[in-house]
RNA sequence: CGGGGCGUGGCGCAGUCUGGUAGCGCAUCUGCUUUGGGAGCAGAGGGUCGCAGGUUCAAAUCCUGCCGCCCCGACCA
């Protein structure tokens, strides 16, 4: 992409309503805007991060054997009547009538219109289990809307519901999906840990936060530190063999956030120098919750015996839109954001530094063509700008590699690299600069 | 939902107390000079002062109502 046809619309200052620093990049690098509290338009630099973080999400869930659908923003407010939660809900939930004068609603979740899915096809317990997910926006009318998207109205979330015949397929379901979201935030540059999450109303133990360390997270957590040198599951982990044995490593060692911590327990298990407190950002959650919502919807299958029974299910989320401003939390200086490699919304920054220099002109587009032949989804930056403002801009937009071209750099044959994450630069040929950023 | 604050060119702000026909910086446009870490000079354009009523000879400024946004708290992926 070209800087001088592209959309980036930078800001040098910023804006009075942004507080938390993922917020206010997101303003200044032109990724977003605010439309209204916790409604945002994703501009081109902001949606290319969010379908990168959106693929990644996708590709972890089918390798863990999840099947992609997608459900519709608007459900029926009956649907929801059978669950009961049509009423349980309050006023975050928010509610439209149609010019029939039928009740709908903008969907918070989707658990009753997953299983009425469900329950329309499958009878038998031969076609478990099931997992099917899919990535939707969905609302929620928060009384108070703010960190920018961590805590938007208006949010991408990414989930997942699976259905077993039983309590232990159900299980096994869920280490699925929990050694899915180690992968998958791990593969973002994220330290995600799970901890021990409140299950509400829906009882039992199996359910999971995984949540970001970040010095500006929203709440506070407390965790074992050998937690953070845990290895995740590689690409090559088989979703079909027993899980447990990773999920238990995971689980094993204290890890809480601040509204089920237990001081004592903690003092207990986790000797003193090991212990951290820190702040954290939700960004997933995995539960297990039985028949909760197959009971009232009557979503029942028949096991080998013959006998009907409601079918086991689990729900997991990920905050899509929300990962957006936790990576930034966790991946930003004073100058701009550093994105990691894989959610980068392009890969090499090209800077022009003499544009209209026909030498500088023609080793630029030399490089263009090259690292996009690589794959590396550069980003030239032709425009009149000055330097200084140059630098600046690719500074704060984070891209990974700066490719640092100009007239006194050619004239001794040499190009300067930059890396955004160390700030370490080399000066070199273009060819060996290239090869450098794997092109 | 309780408490506090703010709304003035695209952005950041001053002006409001004490009414007199709107200003600064950045950005934008034109010209010239500049060009390796947010240039200089000269000129230009751009504002229903959130909205609606009211008071007044006169309202950004005073009064009433409404809307929007932000912060702290409670609440939440």
């Amino acid at each position: 992409m070209r800087l001088s046809r592209y959309f980036l619309p930078l800001l040098k200052e910023t804006p009075a309503e942004a507080q938390i620093v993922s917020h206010r990049l997101m303003l200044r690098a032109g990724m977003l805007r605010q439309e209204a509290a916790g409604i945002y338009a994703w501009l081109p630099l902001g949606h290319r991060v969010l379908q990168k973080v959106e693929q990644i999400v996708r590709e972890e869930m089918d390798r863990a054997g999840a099947v992609e659908l997608l459900m519709p923003t608007l459900q029926l407010a009956d649907l929801w009547r059978e669950s009961g939660r049509y009423d349980d809900y309050g006023a975050e939930m928010l509610r439209i009538t149609d010019r029939h004068e039928r009740e709908l609603l903008y969907g918070p979740t989707n658990e009753e219109m997953i299983t009425e899915i469900f329950r329309a096809y499958v009878r038998s317990y031969k076609a478990l289990p099931k997992n099917l997910y899919h990535i939707q926006w969905k609302f929620r009318d928060e009384q108070r809307p703010r960190f920018g998207v961590m805590r938007g109205r208006e949010f991408l979330m990414k989930d997942a519901y699976s259905f077993d015949v039983d309590e232990a397929a159900g299980k096994a379901a869920y280490n699925r999906m929990f050694v899915a979201y180690l992968r998958l935030f791990k593969r973002m540059g994220l330290s995600a840990i799970p901890m021990k999450a409140e299950t509400g109303p829906i009882g039992g133990d199996l359910s999971h936060e995984f949540i970001v360390l970040a010095q500006t997270g929203e709440s506070q957590v407390f965790l074992d530190r050998r937690m953070l040198d845990l290895p995740v599951p590689g690409e090559d982990v088989d979703y079909e063999g027993d899980l447990e044995p990773i999920v238990t490593d995971w689980t094993r060692l204290y890890a809480a956030t601040e509204d089920v911590h237990d001081a004592d327990r903690y003092g207990r298990e986790t000797p003193e120098a090991d212990q951290i407190t820190a702040r954290g950002i939700e960004v997933g959650q995995t539960f297990f919750f039985g028949d909760k919502y197959s009971k009232p919807m009557k979503a029942v299958v028949s096991g080998p015996d013959g006998v009907e029974r409601p079918v086991q299910m689990g729900s997991y989320g990920v905050g899509v839109s929300r990962l957006l401003g936790a990576i930034i939390e966790a991946s930003h200086d004073e100058a701009g954001i550093i994105w990691p490699d894989a959610v980068a919304p392009f890969g090499v920054g090209i800077v022009n530094l003499r544009p209209g220099d026909a030498a500088t002109d023609r080793a630029c587009e030399e490089a263009y063509v090259a690292l996009k032949q690589g794959g590396k989804e550069p980003l030239l930056d032709d425009t009149d700008e000055r330097p200084g403002g140059k630098f600046a801009a690719m500074d704060l937009i984070g891209l990974p590699w700066q490719l640092i071209i100009g007239p006194r750099g050619l004239a001794e044959g040499k190009v300067e690299v930059k890396r955004r994450a160390s700030g370490e630069r080399h000066t070199l040929p273009l060819v060996e600069a290239l090869s450098m950023m794997g092109a």
